[in-house]
DNA sequence: CTTGACTCTGGACCGAAGTCCAGACTTTAC
DNA sequence: GTAAAGTCTGGACTTCGGTCCAGAGTCAAG
C-alpha cells in the first residue's frame, strides 16, 4: 500500500503517518525503487492501536515505547501493565489539578452571584 | 521600583514581567532616562491578580481582557461575570474529556488485572 | 503522451506561557 | 574608580502533536 491508502484506512493524514514513522511509532517503511514508502496492513492496525492508546492518554513516546516492547516479544499483560498505571496516575493528577481550579472558580462565581464577591484583589467580576 | 523588585515582590521572574507587558497584562511601564522601566506598587498587585486569575484557569489573553475591562471603568460583578462562567465551562469540558480517558484506561487496567485483557488490537498490556 | 493525483524531502509553523541567551549598558556599593 | 549586580533588546528555544509548505519527482488513466 502507498502512504495515502494507509492514511485513509487508518483515518489519519499522510503527514501524520510520516510523523509517526519519525517518532518511532511506526517502523521505517520499506521503499519502492522510486522512493515511495511501501506499507502493508499491519501499518494500518498499528496506527489504529496508536490512536486508541492516545485516546487513553498515552503520549506519543509512550505509545512508541509500548509498541516497541510489544514488537520485542515476551511482553505480557503483567509485564506491561505499569504503562497503563502510569497513564491513569497522570490523568488523576491532572484531573485533580483542574478540579481544584474549577471549584475555586465556581465558588468565586457563586459568591459573586450572591452579592458576596471576594474576587482577587479588587477586580470586580 | 525597578523590574527586579517588582518581580521579587510579585513572585515571578523579570522575564515574566516583561512578557506580561508585551502581552497587555501590564500597561507599558514608564522609563527612566537610562531606559530602565519604572514601576509602582500597582504593578505588583496587578501581577498578583493575574496570577490568581491564571490559577482559576484564565488564559493570559483572558487575564489581559479582564484587567483592561476593569481599567476602563464601569465594570461590575454582573457585567464581568461571563468571563468566569466561560472559564468554568471550559474547565468542565476539559475535565470531562480527561475523566472519560481516565475511566477508559482504568477499565482496561481492571480487566487486565482480572485476566480479561481486551486491550486495543492485540497489544498485551 | 499528457494530465492530474500522488509522493518525496526538509524545514517552518501553530498555540500557551513562559524561559533563556548574548552583548551592551546602568546602577550601586565599596 | 572599579567590580558586581541589575537591566536593556530581540530573538531563539521549550513541550506536544501534529500541520503545512515548496519544489521536485512518480504513478495511473485516458
Amino acid at each position: 500500500m502507498k502512504i495515502g491508502e494507509v492514511a485513509r484506512a487508518a483515518g489519519v493524514s499522510v503527514d501524520t503517518v510520516r510523523f509517526y514513522e519519525r517518532r518511532g511509532v511506526l517502523p521505517e517503511a520499506g521503499r519502492r525503487p522510486s522512493g515511495y514508502r511501501e506499507f502493508d496492513e499491519s501499518a494500518v492496525s498499528r496506527i489504529r492501536t496508536a490512536k486508541a492508546l492516545r485516546e487513553l492518554g498515552f503520549t506519543l513516546d509512550e505509545v512508541a515505547g509500548a509498541l516497541r516492547s510489544h514488537d520485542a516479544g515476551g511482553a505480557t499483560c503483567a509485564s506491561e501493565r505499569w504503562r497503563l498505571e502510569a497513564v491513569v496516575e497522570r490523568l488523576d493528577a491532572r484531573i485533580a489539578e483542574l478540579a481544584r481550579a474549577r471549584d475555586l472558580a465556581a465558588r468565586c462565581l457563586a459568591d459573586c452571584r450572591s452579592g458576596d464577591c471576594r474576587f482577587p484583589t479588587g477586580l470586580s467580576l
